[in-house]
DNA sequence: GCGACAG
DNA sequence: ATCTTGTCGC
């Protein structure tokens, strides 16, 4: 059962976060998927994606997606809960099992060290990172302003994350871990997955289809 | 009490 | 998340 209050996801949160595990390297990475989702403003009607690309070619090799109510109003911290239920649902429908996922939001960089990266991975027990678009917590130096630099970012003298230049001379993004990797491996394969553009291909393309599912209907 | 605050 | 026109720069 997903929860329904602040009170009861803030718990469930702290429930799952020690089965985390933040160290590794995915293996043998052919599948990577990247999910996302979109709505009307002011709607809860939401329209999840999932796409799955070769992690070696970059080619789309499968979609699925996913339209329903969100149970949960957006909440900074408590993400999950509004985005995770459809998003599920949408890689249920999946027919091939990725290797890694990335995740539009964070991951480790979060109040409680459990952001929608870490608790999706987590359900789907596969190696996964979060790829934010600005800042949720922590304090950082801004990195250089070419395509790779990078500069840590902090939160109550912990390391919970990267702020990466995925573009030259474009805002960064704020890579984190999942489930079942490393912030070197996180940053890695970010990089990795970028391909001109400043947001990852997984996600960025699920982005495209979720948008594309939504003004089409 | 005030400001911050993923998508 | 989405809205929304022009504008700046490669």
């Amino acid at each position: 059962m997903w929860p329904r209050t602040y009170r009861t996801g803030v718990r469930r949160q702290l429930e799952l976060r020690d089965r985390v595990l933040l160290r590794g390297s995915p293996r043998r990475v052919r599948l990577v998927a990247g999910a996302d989702i979109s709505y009307d403003r002011g709607s809860d009607v939401f329209f999840a994606a999932v796409v799955v690309l070769d992690a070696r070619s970059l080619e789309t090799v499968e979609e699925a997606s996913a339209t329903g109510r969100s149970p949960f109003p957006y909440i900074p911290g408590l993400l999950s809960f509004r985005e995770g239920p459809l998003l599920l649902r949408a890689f249920r429908r999946l027919r091939q099992r990725p290797d890694l996922c990335v995740f539009d939001g964070h991951g480790l960089a979060h109040p409680r060290r459990f952001g929608i990266a870490c608790h999706l991975g987590l359900l789907l027990d596969l190696p996964s990172f979060g790829c934010g678009k600005s800042r949720l917590v922590g304090t950082h130096e801004a990195p250089r302003a070419r395509v790779g630099s990078c500069t840590p970012l902090y939160h109550e003298r912990r390391r919970l994350g990267t702020v990466l230049r995925t573009r030259t001379g474009v805002k960064p993004v704020f890579i984190s871990p999942g489930h079942r990797m490393s912030h070197e491996a996180s940053v890695r394969w970010a990089l990795r997955l970028c391909a001109g553009y400043r947001i990852p291909e997984p996600t960025r393309r699920a982005h495209i289809l979720a948008n594309a599912h939504r003004t089409r209907r």
